[in-house]
DNA sequence: GATTTCATGTCGGCA
DNA sequence: TGCCGACGTGAAATC
């Protein structure tokens, strides 16, 4: 069986499953009402009410309430998780997980367990992701003149700096170099802060250098930000999520 | 009952579970073995494997492999989720969610589903933050001779520029004006960027003006780079997690 | 709705 | 391990 459930089972139960259930490799979920304390980073505290509990094996221990979709408190993997149940009948069991580097820690008192389950999870494939912003460097690399301009040669990718890396280094049609500074989604003035940087350091030794931006789209401020510094916006809408309709493909298209 | 659970459920249960549960506000978790497909701003694929997929009331679409902290796919809240049960009694049942801004969905195909509960979860309570930047902000505003410099004067909190907002303009013991970014984690280059980029607007018409960054830490590299630009780096100790050690604070701290 | 900025961001890559 | 930048970042505040 790959899915054992208890039912308002009591402390032993629980702190026999949690137990027994992480240190086998199984995803244990607790349906309860419970009380959360977390302090590290930053520091919280959250009032009894009913939450959805899920420990992973790796340390991972997550704390949803019955909307959003960010975990009210959480743990990420790497985290020690242990059960320590209460010390009279009264007491709630407490779920407790620590983790160092950053120091911090979450408590969470279960004061009425509904439910607890232990799943044995096998999963072992793969996640295959598209239209990273890696695909857009390949596209840029493999058709510079289509993505950027007409004439232009792409020199180097991924070119060290001592102020950090830029994503393309070209050259124009005039033999010009080009500082290229790639994003997959609208561009920000960060990112303008971001190529302004790396171009500061080619200007000094050649003026006439170039910087673009390249980006599916951008607001006005970064346009004018870029144009108040001669660098310029280059527009690749071939990877604009909103003008490209969420295309209806299908399972066999991954084959 | 708060939660009801049921353990290898036909097509015909799931769906009615997770549609009952979900439009009468209850949260329902779905222990199965699935292949999942999401295709919006980016795209996926995730092959066969078992996992925990939670659905919340408010359209929240999890899907939680057995490591790692953050759902593999997911849907944000405000997304319409349905089950369409399989044509065929071969056919597995699909959870299917899609939200528009941005135009994007998410497709679960249910094979073999080990167990669906509904839990009819009521949380009321608000969760109490401490050590937000605001705090951080609030500190500096009462203290700012011990949190910055002997003699210096807070004029303006939040001050817009045509560049973006800054954290505090203020004034030093001999009048000078002091444009202060204010990070309550280890300041990046990217902190750097942004209060030179407000720095460059004020140098203009006053080089005297100077910068200041203020944070629990940074990198030598970011010092490296604030000292290059006549800029400074204030460190604000009470807020460096790892000096402080993670505090056993207690319920009652709350209360 | 668009823009900007914060976040217990998390995650991965590389020195 | 620490630093650095991308992310389907998400979420809030502001305009």
């Amino acid at each position: 069986m790959t899915v054992e459930r208890f039912a308002s089972p009591d402390a032993a139960t629980v702190a026999r499953v949690v137990g027994d259930g992480l240190r086998e490799g199984a995803v244990v979920s607790i349906e309860a009402e419970c009380e959360v304390e977390y302090d590290g980073r930053s520091g919280g505290y959250l009032g009894p009410g009913d939450r959805l509990v899920v420990c992973k094996p790796d340390g991972t221990l997550l704390v949803h309430r019955p909307s959003g979709h960010k975990p009210v408190n959480w743990m990420p993997g790497g985290a020690t998780i242990k059960l320590e149940p209460g010390e009279s009948d009264e007491d709630a069991p407490l779920l407790y997980a620590r983790r160092s580097n950053p120091n911090e820690f979450l408590r969470v008192y279960l004061q009425d367990v509904y439910s607890v389950s232990r799943f044995d999870a096998e999963d072992a494939v793969e996640y295959q992701e598209r239209g990273t912003e890696a695909e857009m460097h390949e596209y840029i690399e493999s058709n510079p003149e289509t993505a950027l301009e007409a004439g232009i040669r792409i020199v180097e990718h991924e070119r060290e700096t001592q102020y950090g890396y830029l994503d393309f280094f070209a050259q124009d049609a005039d033999g010009t170099p080009v500082v290229v500074e790639v994003k997959r989604r609208q561009a920000t003035l960060n990112h303008f802060d971001q190529l302004k940087r790396y171009m500061e350091l080619y200007r000094e030794s050649n003026p006439e250098v170039r910087g673009m931006l390249v980006a599916p789209s951008t607001s006005d401020r970064v346009k004018r930000a870029l144009r108040d510094n001669d660098m310029e916006f280059v527009r690749l809408a071939e990877f604009d999520v909103e003008t490209r309709e969420a295309s209806e493909t299908t399972l066999t298209d991954f084959s």
